[in-house]
DNA sequence: TGCTGTGAATAGTTTCACAGCA
DNA sequence: TGCTGTGAAACTATTCACAGCA
């Protein structure tokens, strides 16, 4: 499937024109070309023509794209028409957020299972689940069919909370940690840093 | 100051190292060479000493940087030796969380004010905050002298936010919400979203 | 006519490689 | 000697511009 190296930011445009398409489609807009497209997603056309190209060729010269089809097409290639099975640990403030969160347009990922490694959260209910201790994690992780990993640990944790979901067979890792995290070269991990992204803030205000 | 336009990535990385220097100036490191650093923050030791370039020359060559002297140059370039007042707008699971939070490691920022729409949230305190209505929201943001609008309201909500903020005076957002929106050239805003980290995992996943 | 798909041109970023200096 | 700082090279990503087709 994957001809070349895809970029990461193409991965992340074609994750935000699926979602403005399936705006359209809840609109029933049938048709829309790059150039509307673009402009919906502060990009320009050439760009947009250019991800899809990577995958193939879905539009109609003269038309443009089909929102429904395009839509499908950018599912099935992203992964989105899968279920995901995620586990989650550290429920602090911001894991709790995350297990109540309601992913309303991305009705393919579920939370299976919460753990933590304070006795006093163990055994305690949390939006739908009942929180697990980590010393069963491996476990769970392989009888749950766990996918991904959500690390919502303070970061001295968090290698540790990695290497569990790991070895319970997890190929994917979302962390909200602001640690360095190692991995093996099979694993992939995505970084949540909402302080780099005030620190950007703070320079773009200072530096005027 | 700003000599040449820098790439958010370079401001990105910059915040990545100055984290990396307080480590090591906690554990009472003195000296460090551009390529400790690298291998630490993951990067080539040329990026480093390229990224640094554009601010200054900041090292002894023989020798590397002092560990609290290129702390100290990174925090004044990126504005972390000033307090930053920060407003928050919607406390739902994911703001409530963000009140709660301990940013042990950036006492830069405070949270002074935080504002719902829903009239049962609000004078209910959170953290070390009552919630107050987003009418009083201009007026509060101007008078408390809030300098970032943090946006974690649905996204039907967010817009509305924005625009208060930014009348209140605000010139830097950072939101958690799906969805564009529409600021003023002068205004920066920076977006944290976590589905798009996740829809990444899952491409990933599926591509192998 | 009005769009897509894409080669070519441009712009931006990273890495190499080494001069220069403590 | 062993590091930084930096021009040049290599690589990556974006945008232009237009051929090709419904």
């Amino acid at each position: 499937m994957k001809q070349t190296k895809i970029p990461a930011v193409t991965i992340n445009r074609l994750s935000f024109y699926a979602r403005y398409l399936f705006l359209l489609n809840l609109k029933d807009v049938n048709v829309v070309s790059s150039t509307q497209l673009a402009r919906a997603c502060g990009v320009n056309s050439a760009q947009i023509r250019k991800d899809l190209a990577y995958f193939g060729q879905f539009g109609v010269r003269g038309i443009g794209y089909y929102v429904k089809d395009l839509l499908a097409e950018l599912q099935r290639i992203l992964g989105l028409n899968k279920k995901w099975r995620l586990g989650l640990v550290g429920v602090g403030n911001l894991g709790a957020a995350l297990l109540r969160h309601t992913h309303i347009h991305h009705p393919g990922y579920t939370f299976v299972n919460a753990f933590d490694h304070d006795p006093k959260r163990i055994g305690v209910q949390v939006g739908n689940l009942i929180v697990d201790p980590v010393d069963e994690m491996e476990e769970t992780v392989k009888t749950a069919g766990i996918q991904i990993g959500v690390i919502a640990t303070r970061n001295k944790m968090a290698q540790q909370s990695v290497d569990r979901f790991i070895k319970g067979g997890v190929r994917g890792i979302l962390s909200f940690a602001t640690v360095q995290l190692q991995i093996p070269p099979d694993v992939h991990i995505e970084h949540v840093d909402f302080i780099l992204k005030l620190d950007a803030l703070c320079y773009r205000l200072t530096a005027n």
